[in-house]
DNA sequence: TGTCCACGTCT
DNA sequence: AAGACGTGGAC
């Protein structure tokens, strides 16, 4: 949790996860609906289902008996080289480097590395470095030590060179080069994307349509789109949404709407900008919406009709969130 | 307000 | 190898 959003979000949430998920097993036999409750809103959803992969791993393949090294515990699914070194170095006063981005920026600077730092020969190079730096005492408070110099007085803008316990050793600190150590990270340019939010509403029943997201045509080749496999409005390109308008205008059922007020949104270089349909769907409707979505549309076939009032608590992103806002705006007045 | 950036793992 | 993934903080 804590490696994707801060301790302030995290505490509370890591709280709420470990009373209603206490063991392991726990994990690995939850509900899908009560795991994406208990991480909604912390991001990177595609972790939860692996912290729930890992924790089936361990019961089922390890008999439930969790690994003891950093190599075993590399092959958990959702366990990498830095986790994996936390815990054998905390846990098991394993001599392995935990290596994440202040680590990088320390050492970089330690050792005047101005060059190929971010690469993954880099951070290799680096894990080597900071292998054999560690003591054969306490290498998990080590480990924590480098990364917390890195946080707070090795900073990456304003570093606090006079303070810092290993200035004397420091080369870039020497050679006054601290400024381009470590490098600038290679940024991919900022990708503008439109995107089209659809809110199915009964009015009758006051309740709302979400749906497991699946695959759009967002670099189909690559990725299966944002927000794939989470819950929520469905989401439909630029594209697709001229198309999906003009079939959702012709249905005598529904009274079609698009809210003249945008959101927007980022993810990662993505800049989205996003706009909101709504489909107000008349009461006893002859045909159902789902069918004709289904068939025409080729969105997902199975929609879950929320009430309104606590379609809040079913959002897990920022996304649906603002989405959710516009509509009630616009319902609201 | 918007832009830039960080985090670590998976594919 | 390089891009996807989402949220929040710094400025």
């Amino acid at each position: 949790m804590s490696q994707q959003t801060t301790l302030a979000v995290v505490v509370p949430k890591f709280s709420e996860f470990v009373k209603h998920l206490p063991t392991v097993d726990d994990l690995a036999t939850c509900d899908e609906e009560i795991l994406r409750q208990l991480w909604s809103g912390l991001g990177y959803y595609a972790r939860a289902r692996n912290l729930k992969k890992g924790a089936k791993f361990i019961v089922e393949q390890l008999e439930g008996h969790f690994p003891q090294s950093y190599y075993e515990w590399l092959k958990i699914p959702g366990c990498g080289p830095y986790t994996a070194s936390v815990i054998a170095s905390i846990c098991f006063n394993e001599k392995v480097a935990c290596v994440d981005g202040n680590v990088v920026r320390v050492v970089s600077r330690l050792l005047a590395l101005s060059e190929d730092v971010w690469s993954s020969s880099g951070k290799s190079a680096i894990q080597t470095h900071v292998d054999q730096m560690i003591p054969e005492e306490r290498p998990g408070d080590f480990n924590q030590a480098i990364m917390e110099l890195g946080a707070t007085v090795c900073r990456k803008s304003k570093p606090l060179c006079l303070l810092c316990p290993i200035r004397e050793q420091c080369l870039a600190f020497a050679h006054n080069c601290v400024e381009i150590c470590p490098p600038k990270k290679p940024r991919r340019d900022t990708v503008d994307v439109e995107l089209f939010a659809l809110v199915f509403w009964r009015k009758a029943t006051d309740t709302v349509a979400i749906a497991k997201r699946c695959c759009f045509q967002q670099n189909a080749h690559r990725t299966k789109g944002f927000l794939s496999n989470t819950v929520g409005f469905p989401l439909v390109t630029a594209t697709e949404a001229s198309e999906v308008k003009k079939v959702l205008q012709s249905l005598e059922h529904l009274q079609f709407l698009e809210l003249s007020s945008k959101f927007s949104h980022s993810i990662t270089h993505h800049r989205i900008s996003g706009r909101v349909f709504i489909a107000q769907e008349l009461e006893n409707p002859s045909i159902t919406t789902e069918s004709v979505i289904w068939e025409k549309l080729g969105l997902p076939k199975s929609f879950d009709w929320i009430p309104r009032s606590v379609l809040a608590s079913k959002l897990s992103t920022a996304l649906d969130n603002k989405v959710f806002k516009l509509f009630e705006n616009y319902i609201l007045g």
